[in-house]
DNA sequence: GCGTTTTTTTACGTATACGCTATTATCATG
DNA sequence: CATGATAATAGCGTATACGTAAAAAAACGC
């Protein structure tokens, strides 16, 4: 007899997840090689469901199979980075927008104001590890609320992409009070239902960020991460 | 000795070519389940790079993979094409407003206007699938002079997604002569670097599409593509 | 000692084999 | 005849095997 919430979950599935976790984590470094068979060895599992779960994380960015060199983890520069922020920008703009459509109620938005007290909080300790990740679940809920399984999954995919670069410049950057009134904004816009402001705040807001960090990038000479 | 063009093209990408050939020809119907081994030797190869094929085709979005039932091939709902829509408007926008940044001469534009003469062209024959061809590569093109290779591989992946879509609604619209003034205003923006003017009127071109195509499904009761 | 050719090795791409589970078919029973 | 239990089957998920081409190493000539 099975438990009831039990997922028989197969070993490539298995092999995504844990090869994300080591990508985040930079135990497999930015832009360093692997031989399927080491990585197969890793997981305890052989190189097919790896070969399959590695032909994922390609599609998604995050690797790149290469022939009779194994697997090659990307890393993201500068101008990755733009081009990742501008599409960000556009992307959760919309979201922003069409969450301000749908009419939402204060206790339907109350996940959003969740993130955004706690960031609040986050930042009055000074603990930026605990802001981002509240900055994160702002960032993933606002987009959940605009209702476009596309958008989601876009902006999750280039989310993970950046990840590793914005734990470097997290600890670069001026604190992010500026950012807080934003979302604070961007919020208020939504329960009202002002789908213009919505989108012109959180746009502007997200034009800030990349600007900022870019800018960051710049100074600190960072090329690849 | 090897002519010089000639790729070792492997067995995988040949599967993944095929497949997509296969789904847009419509020979592999949207809905259909078939059999990895069937798909195999279709292929005149083994499960093995079927397989690998078929999980990056899932991840574009194409077709899905099935424990024990096969691969089955996605249709396309109504909502789907508003989701897509909705992201091709942002996107292609910002690629509207990028490319008009770049400053580019007539000469750099020629293909964006090629596309455009092959459009009116095509409409004064009547020649409705022409017409569809060279609006594509106005698209394609408009993306590509964005300069953002993210830009590029999604708005490439959800036309593929409703590229099938659209070759019915084609025959059921108006003709599309609103549409090839829309790109010449968006063409002429771009030339003379006014990106806000090529952002706004792509925008509204965009949406323009999307209302009267979700109108046509609406009217026709197609629900599934 | 250095460049070039030959040999060896390595690691991928793909075919193949097989177990396991979901599904279907068969059958017993009320 | 319907329903549930049991057996048979099918088809995926994954391990394994192997050919091949590229890379590394070794041998060779200059």
């Amino acid at each position: 007899m099975n438990k009831q919430g039990e997922k028989p979950v197969s070993n490539t599935e298995r092999a995504i997840a844990e090869l994300r976790r080591l990508v985040f984590s930079g135990e497999l470094a930015a832009g360093s090689d692997h031989l399927e068979s080491e990585l197969a060895e890793m997981l305890g599992m052989s190189r097919t469901p790896v070969r399959e779960a590695a032909r994922t994380l390609e599609s998604q960015g995050l690797l790149e199979l290469r022939a009779r060199k194994g697997v090659r983890i990307l890393s993201v520069s500068p101008d990755d980075m733009r081009e990742i922020y501008d599409v960000l920008t556009e992307l959760e703009s919309l979201a922003a927008e069409r969450a301000a459509e749908q009419g939402y109620s204060a206790n339907e938005l109350q996940d959003l104001a969740a993130a955004i007290a706690d960031m609040d909080h986050a930042l009055d300790q000074r603990d930026l590890e605990a802001w981002a990740q509240a900055d994160d679940r702002f960032h993933s809920e606002l987009v959940r609320l605009g209702r476009n399984s596309r958008v989601l999954a876009i902006t999750a995919m280039l989310g993970d992409q950046v990840r590793r670069a914005r734990a470097v410049t997290l600890f670069m950057r001026p604190l992010p009070i500026q950012s807080n009134r934003d979302h604070q904004g961007v919020y208020e816009a939504i329960l009202r239902g002002d789908y213009t402001a919505a989108r012109n705040l959180h746009r502007a807001h997200r034009q800030q960020a990349r600007d900022m960090i870019l800018d960051l990038l710049e100074r600190h000479r960072l090329r690849q991460l």
